[in-house]
DNA sequence: AAAGGAACTTAACCTAGTTTAAGATGTTAT
DNA sequence: ATAACATCTTAAACTAGGTTAAGTTCCTTT
């Protein structure tokens, strides 16, 4: 279970046995349902997830209860409303399991003491964020310039895995149209 | 000249007088006019540029030849195309001074020094790209979510000091719509 | 197997923002 | 001071995407 967890740390950097344990015993394991909340405001994000198997989705719902769509988070991908879980203040973002979903999770105090004792840890979080800041530039750059057709072929290169696991409405909200103009959107490109 | 750097990282941690030798002396000082890039596809982002006084923007070019802002980089932020400047690929956004500006630069190669050096940097750094992320998202959802109305009292709130020292062309191009409607909906608001 | 609900499609009509174009105002260089 | 150029405004015609609504298909639950 932290097997992938560790295989994933160690794309970025070296650990010694002793290091590796205590990650291990840093993040504990977490199961949940299809359709349940992580975080859900304006409860307090009290973890950082790492999903080992299954599939979660962070998301905000504006003032017309309409959802959009921050980030899908399918196998070795993290997540967790990050201001909150930092600044220890309600959060914003909805996080919930698209499917049933098998987690490692490690608290905010957790965290800091593994950074302590393990500091090139710091440098997998810094890779990890610099690569966040990377896509969410892309991601606002896309919206701002492309039309929808060019962001959906885009949605399909940075998820392959993702395409026949999603209803389309929620494709449509990372998207950032209607479920019925995405319908259209699909149609025209099959022709 | 680097006084205002050094108070910029205590804001977030302690250094002793060594180590502030060694920032200083990884850091360079270069002066450049209105107009000018620091950066221009397709070179490599050499640098990550520390805005000391006047203030720097950064944008992508997209087909049509249409100007989208990612941001602006007023007195004490930071600034560089990352993903040129971490992986040595060409840049794709362009880095230009919106005023004569005042910079402190630092190289790919000084920078990973001196994070060995002075290993607490990583945590400002940490911080730093935390805060980048947050902004980010915020940001996107604004663009998803929020009539130009809302996403221009946003900019003003986000950049208080930029409001009457950029052309209304470039808020437009911030907000992500044409400066004619971005007109129309000035002269709405102010009635 | 039937019933109820969720997800998807299609289409007619609506609206926020774009395009084009022209005129007005401001700035810079000579 | 004047020319030349950049910026800002207004307005008319247009388009991408939203809204509403009805019908269809697919899943669940019983």
């Amino acid at each position: 279970m932290h097997a992938v967890l560790l295989q994933e740390l160690k794309k970025h950097i070296n650990l010694t046995a002793a290091e590796e344990e205590l990650i291990t015993a840093s993040f504990r394991y977490k199961k949940v349902r299809k359709s349940q909340f992580l975080v859900q405001p304006p409860d307090i994000a009290l973890y950082e997830h790492f999903v080992v198997s299954g599939c979660l989705m962070e998301y905000y719902l504006d003032d017309n209860g309409t959802q959009h769509t921050l980030i899908f988070a399918p196998e070795k991908w993290w997540t967790t409303d990050l201001h909150s879980f930092l600044k220890k203040e309600e959060s914003r973002y909805y996080i919930e399991a698209l499917e049933d979903t098998e987690l490692l999770i490690i608290t905010r105090e957790a965290l800091d003491n593994l950074l302590k004792e393990v500091p090139l840890l710091n440098n997998y979080f810094r890779i990890l964020y610099q690569n966040a800041i990377m896509g969410l530039e892309e991601r606002l750059l896309n919206v701002l310039s492309s039309k929808v057709e060019e962001r959906y072929l885009r949605f399909l290169k940075k998820y392959p895995q993702l395409e026949n696991r999603l209803p389309q409405y929620l494709i449509a909200s990372y998207l950032g149209v209607t479920p019925e103009f995405f319908s259209r959107v699909k149609s025209r490109i099959h022709r």
